[in-house]
Parts: C-alpha cells; structure tokens; sequence
DNA sequence: TTAAATTTGTGAATCAATTCACACTTTATT
DNA sequence: AATAAAGTGTGAATTGATTCACAAATTTAA
C-alpha cells in the first residue's frame, strides 16, 4: 500500500471527525465542498485528499458519508486496532488517558507507566499503571506499539531510550525536549507552546 | 515588520526552546548545525530561518546563544507581554494554567472562564475563574487578545462566537470542532487525536 | 431528447518550502 | 604571507503542496 503524506493523513483524521457528526445529524450524503467548508480549505483540497483513498463518489449526489468513513478507517487504522501506552501518568498523563478512552475505540490506551512507585498497581483514569521496570514484558505482552510521553522535561531523553529499547514503534511527544529516536520509529513532536506562540505572533503582528 | 511564514515560526520557538538549555548549560555560541542537529532538521534550513530574523552571527564561531534568544523574542513577543484566558476550566483547562504560568512569563494567562457558576470567584490551578457574564469586561480591563479554548465539544462554537464578540483577537482551539472566526481573529487548531492518528497511521505503515 | 446546471477527477500551472551549490569571511597552520 | 579548514549567507534548483482549469458524468428542466 502506498504511504500517503503526512498532510494528507492529518485532513482525513479531520474529516472523519466532520463526517461522524454527519452522520449523528441523519446526513447521508456529502459534497466536496461543503466538507471544505467545514475545514476551511478549497473543495479541490478535499478531492485531491479523497482521490488518494482509490474512493469514488456517486455522482452528483457527492460521497456517501458511511463508507467515506469506512474508507478512511481502512487507510488510518489497522483492523485488530493498535494498543498505546502513557509514559508519566502525571496531570496531563491521566487527563489524557481518560480522554481517549472516550474518542477513539480503535486506539485503545491499556497501559500507563510512572518512576513513582506510589502509583504502581494503581488504576488511574481508568489506566492501570505499572512500574517502569515492567516496561518491557508489558509492552510486549500487551502488544502496544504505540507510547505518549507526558513525562517531566528532565526525565524525557531517559524514558524515549526506555520506550524505544521495549520496542515501541510510535511517539507522540508533549514534553517540550526534542528527542531522538531510531529510524525505526515514527515520532511526532506536540507543543503546545509553540502553537501558543504561534498565536500571540500573528496576534502582535495584526496589531502593527 | 515583515511577516514570517508560520512555519518558520514554529521552528524559532523550538529554536529558543533549546537555546535556553545552552545557556544553562553554559554554552555561549552555536553552530547551524548543532541547533539542525538538536532539531532533526537541515543547517541550511536554521541559517535561512536565522536570515529572515535579520541577525547576524559572529564568523566561525557560530551564533551567540544570549543574543539570539534576545533576537527571537524581538519578533515572536511584544515588550509589554500578551494577556491570556482559558474558556473552560475543566480537566485540561485547569491543567494548562498550571502549566503555562511556569514556562512563557510574556504570555499570561490572567483568567478563567466557565459556565460552572461554582466556580465563578475561585481560583483554579493558579487562575482567577469567572462567570461567562463578566467576559467582555474582564477581557477589556484585563487587556486580553488570545482565548484557548478548553470547553466540551458541544459548547464549543457558542464559546467561540462569545470570545470574538468579546474582542479576542487570536484562539487556540484544543476542541476537535472546526471553528469559524471573523479574519480579524487568528484561529490555531490544535489537535490532539489528529496527531496521534497520525502516529498509529505510520507506525501501521511500517509494520506492513 | 436536448440544453443547461452541477459536481467530480485530474493534468498542468502555480505557489511555498526546502535543499543544493558555492562564494565569501574568518581563523588556524605552515 | 600563503594555504587550508570551518562556517555562514544566499541565488538557483528542486521538491512538495495547493490551486487552476477543464473534460466527463450525471441530473434537471424545458
Ligand atoms: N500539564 C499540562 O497542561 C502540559 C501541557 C503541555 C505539556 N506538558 C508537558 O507534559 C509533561 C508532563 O506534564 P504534567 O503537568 O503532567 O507533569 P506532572 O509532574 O504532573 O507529571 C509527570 C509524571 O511523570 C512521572 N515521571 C517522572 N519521571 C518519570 C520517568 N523517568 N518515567 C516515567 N514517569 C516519570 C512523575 O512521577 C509524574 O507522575 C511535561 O513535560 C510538560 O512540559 C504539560
Ligand atoms: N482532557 C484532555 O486530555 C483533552 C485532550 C484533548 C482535547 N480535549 C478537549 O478539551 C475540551 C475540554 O476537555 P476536558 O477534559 O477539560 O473537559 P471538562 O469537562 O473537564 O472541562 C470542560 C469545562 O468547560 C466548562 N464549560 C462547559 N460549557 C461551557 C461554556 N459554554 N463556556 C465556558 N465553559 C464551559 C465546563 O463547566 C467544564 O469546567 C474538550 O473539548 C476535549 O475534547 C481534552
């Protein structure tokens, strides 16, 4: 299969989240342009996007907004779905894990890990944590290929290494150190503080 | 002032984000390809991010650390700092004043705002929370341009036309609804489940 | 059943971001 | 002093992403 950009996955995740409500209001079909319009971009953006998933739409009755949805799902999601792991079940750690729990069924988070041995055995927001010594056997038996770091800033170079030797294949990184992992490895940096600072950028500039 | 692509911003906030460290450490100058390197990125790619701050460095013996952190912050911050409140001081909203109070002293976050009348007068992780009601005054004395918006879902686009009406000149936008913003109003979505989607996406490709 | 209107899919063009390639400055070495 | 080495700054080229422009397919209306 081919590999489709990374901009390209980032729209279809968000459409799909358009499409779902579509779906609750009773919408069974949808045009280009009006999921453009919901995204803010040109309906020939959405097209291009959909042309990419091999998808073909009815004609002039625009996409059929179940089995867009179940097109999309094929390319983003394996079907035995992927098990994620969260390293530091801080503040952000638990909110997180309750968080997702919620949104997205395919990604299921089933382990949490933490230095501080007080939380070990310990459910947290519905995810039980371990200790960082069971790492490994857990990410293995529980066949989880995916980590997010919400560890201290300090602590963030020390726990990649750890998630990367247990075998992790993914990481979704908010603290805000930016790490190296092998090339086996998908990475992905989110900083919150530099969207942040994104903002108040433009917000200075339309004030001059 | 010119105005620098967003993306080019980004970096410069990463940028100084690892600046910072060198000084700690002590390191007084650095090469392009020291800071690509910490960034996994190209030295082309930094010197041309460097060319567009107008900012010269010493020959041969890099960039000097102090005055490029002084040089980014020229252009990402106003002198006076920019004011920030949080519209929803739930499970994340309440997680990020914390949070934001300690790293960026040019962005402050000087309010909360929530429908949850029992919390309206009280001090949530730090913040002063507030009742919908006093929004636009507060927003008005307080001297505020950006709003992070941190509601449920549901709420999320009636919160956001209160924040434009109010005045907000720029949003972050932690909500997976896809908002629509006068142009005046500079909107940041950021999105959690997109970018972990995007992990699983890759980590999918590789494994097949 | 013909003409007009709507919407898709896509080659070609454009626009944006990144990288290549190299001249130039400085420092170190001989 | 001349030569080599290390880095920078930037025009030109390349690569990638988005938009334009339009043919083809379908529906609607006359
Ligand atoms: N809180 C926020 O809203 C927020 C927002 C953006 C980014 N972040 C980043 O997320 C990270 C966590 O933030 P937080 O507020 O949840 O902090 P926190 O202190 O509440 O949580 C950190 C957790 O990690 C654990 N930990 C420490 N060292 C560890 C290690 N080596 N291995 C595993 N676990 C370890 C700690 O015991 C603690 O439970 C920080 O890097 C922060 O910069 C936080
Ligand atoms: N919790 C997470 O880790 C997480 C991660 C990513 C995104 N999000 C998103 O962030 C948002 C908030 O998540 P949360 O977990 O903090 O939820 P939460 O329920 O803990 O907090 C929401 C808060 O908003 C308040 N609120 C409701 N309606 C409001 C309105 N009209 N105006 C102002 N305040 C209002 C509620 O009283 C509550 O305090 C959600 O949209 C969620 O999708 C959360």
């Amino acid at each position: 299969m081919t590999k489709l950009p990374g901009k390209t996955i980032e729209r279809l995740s968000q459409y799909r989240r358009s499409l779902l409500v579509c779906v609750e209001n009773g919408k069974d079909y949808i045009f280009s342009h009006e999921l453009a319009e919901l995204h803010h971009i040109t309906p020939v953006q959405v097209r291009r996007d959909l042309m990419l998933l091999a998808y073909s739409s009815v004609y002039r009755k625009g996409y059929p907004v179940r089995q867009l949805i179940e097109a999309i799902g094929t390319k983003l999601e394996s079907p035995e779905g992927q098990n994620v792991a969260i390293m530091g079940m801080g503040n952000l750690g638990s909110a997180l894990s309750q968080y997702l729990a919620s949104v997205r069924p395919k990604l299921k988070v089933v382990a949490g890990f933490d230095v501080d041995s007080s939380k070990s055995g310990k459910i947290i927001s519905g995810v039980k944590c371990h200790a960082l010594s069971e790492l490994k056997s857990i990410i293995d038996s529980e066949n989880i290929s995916i980590g997010i770091m919400t560890v201290p800033q300090s602590a963030a170079i020390e726990a990649c290494e750890l998630l990367c030797k247990a075998g992790i294949k993914g990481i979704l990184n908010f603290t805000h150190v930016s790490l190296t992992v092998p090339d086996n490895v998908f990475l992905e940096e989110y900083d919150m503080i530099t969207s942040l600072e994104k903002v108040a950028y433009f917000v200075k500039q339309s004030e001059e």
